[in-house]
DNA sequence: AGTGTGACTTGGG
DNA sequence: ACCCAAGCCACAC
């Protein structure tokens, strides 16, 4: 296992309940910023195995990245169900739920 | 070893 | 706000 692939699991695991995180943050923060769409293979490939909230990771226009109408039905519903507001197409309003780690409340 | 693809991102029209 | 094209990186065939 790559230290980067480590390194997004734990951020991926650091993201709090009510939040989301875009596959670019993680990436950064894990050290790659040019590796979102690792983040997103490891996702595909880690989720199944780990107890990875993939369902809090969303894509940078702040939508559910997933194709498959099923697995995109699903983490909209987890979403929901932590507090976070998705919309019928499966959009979030990163403005209000994206989560920045270290961040302070004001500037 | 070369080509193609994707749960991505950014920039321009 | 939406659609399209180019850039990037790892993996599969």
């Amino acid at each position: 296992m790559n230290p980067f692939t480590e390194r997004v699991v734990e951020v991926i695991r650091s993201i709090p309940e009510g939040y989301v995180m875009t596959y670019g943050q993680i990436a950064a923060e894990a050290g790659n910023p040019r590796g979102a769409r690792q983040v997103a293979r490891i996702l595909h490939a880690l989720s199944m195995k780990h107890n990875l909230p993939w369902h809090r990771v969303v894509n940078a226009k702040g939508e559910i990245a997933i194709q498959d109408g099923e697995a995109r039905y699903m983490q909209s519903l987890y979403l929901s169900n932590e507090g976070v507001e998705v919309s019928a197409d499966g959009r979030i309003d990163l403005d209000v739920y994206r989560f920045v780690p270290g961040a302070a409340s004001s500037e």
